[in-house]
DNA sequence: GATGAATGAGAGTTCATTCAT
DNA sequence: GATGAATGAACTCTCATTCAT
């Protein structure tokens, strides 16, 4: 069953409509609400900490639980940071889906209208953060990265394929290269996160712009 | 004294020539060997396990020296863990001096000459595992972060700037995108260590063939 | 109000039959079946993995009840496994009354009729269990040692004494060792129990073919 | 190489006479003391609380030492009670041999000579504790039952069984029984170590009367 | 009565750091 | 300088017990 995030967050939040039977104990919307207290302060505490740094007191601390409720939820510190990295790459998804193409747009023009809008927003979500996690603690942690390569990476590598080899066609592209080589029209992303989350946090670069100019770069303008 | 990276790198290994007074105690040249036993099996280990999963015990181990000596060299872990990824920074320098441009050389040429032949090197040597730890533990580590910059990518970007200055003089560019932004040359060469080193390690991209795309890319070829 | 064992066993099980004035909630009928689950889930998860190693949680579980309804029948662990340990003691009850024997009976028949048939099912039953768990626990549960002591441990003990008086005064024994140490009797039984349940469960003695021969020794056959 | 008890304690505490060579740091007879001492004092602790109701920390107290040291000596608490108990095992051996029975000597009379008197010894010495302690703790160890019934109970009865096939042969016994259930002979023991141990310390039988009346029997006296 | 989420004290274990030798 | 035993703070994880529902 595909659910959305977006249906996923809201089951959360909205009750049934069927006849509530009311059970003893904890609500499950109560429940619920604690569990994703616990994976906002994780989530928080990972990001500002990473793994090793972050302890489970801190994030029981910050989501307002005490630090053996932590254990009902995830079976250990491990599971937490998975739990929680997984959820968040969901919504890291990039979107550029082919068949939205308007008739009659180019493929660069596409591009600009979706591509480039989804990628100045990138450091406005936590989605470069997310990415900067994946990096950071991926080595000690492969299924994350896989999760990520899956949900993210290769999904965003296939759509740029297609689109070149639509580009190709129409004439747009007069060479192969981004076909055999979907990398090049978002490496400059990916060197902007870096730079911007590792390596020069007192002057950024501005990714959108950067990838615009590869664009421009790739198209021959 | 403002030493370059080379002279201390050199100073490392050759030991002083001076009449050496013999002390109480071990020699110069065994504490200078001593030392280096300790920052090679402690890079060695920070490379496999990072940071945080490194015990001092295993580096004394891999060093063949006792827990308690590695104290008499660096006065804490993170000491030891600075010292030997600055130290290793320095090997990470990558050499394009403009001065070297053989005249009447095109900067397009000069670049492949050079540049492309660094690149290609990179990870050969052990220059992609320093930039992944720096990216990985930067965070914790603003001073190892600072000096990468410093001795790594400000080097880079300012004699990248040279070289596309001289190249819009000389017509070889027909904008000044390169100018001011140097990083666009060297976006897939980020893009690439981050790829190989963290992400997708199964299906590495040939980061030397992704810049020589990008030189034709920014060159209009 | 000195009930008999066997009386608090009958009232564990038959509910009383005065007119039941129904009140909210549950029924007492309910109320003991509740109680009971819960006592024999407790033994079971007692028996297999001691005291300690034993979860309130586990003891739910297979009880079939929430864990804090265990504390609506007893007020902690302690208690639960006193009182479990409590009620299965009446059942580890060995008989052999003296008033049974048939007129004319010797003491040795006596004995084979009914002390030999009670050892004999002693491992069939749980009674050789709880003699484990009274043995293993005990030390920290005083109180339950005592229990053991009183109605298990002691009775026997009187019995076998006033069987061998009547069979010193008979003429069946030749010598007042019995009389004076009705231990010498019981002995291999006790030493069997720990043979079997402790030492070496993959070669168990026969326990009741031990108690015979030793039945054999002390009537001189 | 089969060393006795008694050579590895005064090895521990006796230095080579070869000319000592002095190495640096603590030395081994430093190192042997703090281990004894972590042993002698979780043996306490054991004996006092079980192995579940102790802590690492009650025995590093008790040792005088840190909590961490235990660490190095053991590496885990598991392995600090199985280390324990093994060890007082090795004491706990019972010395029966049937070789040095003097010519002429009865069975009978060697017995008594002999294991009479270290069934007297054994509730002196910790002898008594160990067994209560495989007995308690043995069905979540294991390997220490194995050990205890593999150095102490089936060597005892092998010994019993030679002995009783001597007898046999000389006539001291009348039938089979011990030789074909050598339990019959020391039953006696554990049955009282069972109840002085466990089940009535208040009133201790006398193990040592225990097992001459068993002898009484058993040769028909 | 019944539920099970929530608590929090405390256990085992690790490891950077110190220090007597 | 060199050793590695010793320290102790801090961490992860467990579980008896409580309490809002």
């Amino acid at each position: 069953m595909p659910k959305t995030p977006q249906a996923a967050a809201a089951a959360r939040i909205a009750p049934s409509r069927k006849p509530v039977i009311r059970r003893r104990g904890a609500s499950p919307e109560k429940t619920a609400h604690t569990r994703q207290s616990i994976v906002d302060a994780a989530l928080a505490e990972f990001l500002e900490s990473g793994f090793a740094n972050t302890t489970i007191e801190s994030v029981a601390k910050r989501a307002g639980v005490a630090k053996g409720l932590i254990y009902r939820y995830f079976p250990a510190k491990e599971a937490l940071f998975s739990a929680v990295v997984q959820q968040e790459i969901v919504n890291a998804h990039i979107d550029v889906d082919d068949a939205k193409r308007a008739p009659g747009e180019t493929v660069e023009a596409f591009l600009r209208r979706t591509l480039v809008v989804s990628i100045r927003a990138i450091e406005k979500k936590s989605r470069a953060d997310i990415a900067r996690m994946v990096i950071s603690e991926g080595s000690h942690f492969p299924a994350i990265t896989d999760i990520y390569r899956r949900d993210v990476i290769d999904p965003l590598l296939q759509k740029i394929k297609s689109l070149a080899i639509a580009a190709r066609k129409s004439g747009e592209l007069k060479d192969d290269r981004l076909v055999k080589n979907p990398y090049l029209l978002v490496a400059p992303v990916w060197a902007g996160i870096v730079i911007n989350k590792f390596l020069d946090r007192a002057h950024p670069v501005d990714i959108g712009e950067l990838f615009e100019m590869q664009l421009d770069l790739v198209f021959g303008k």
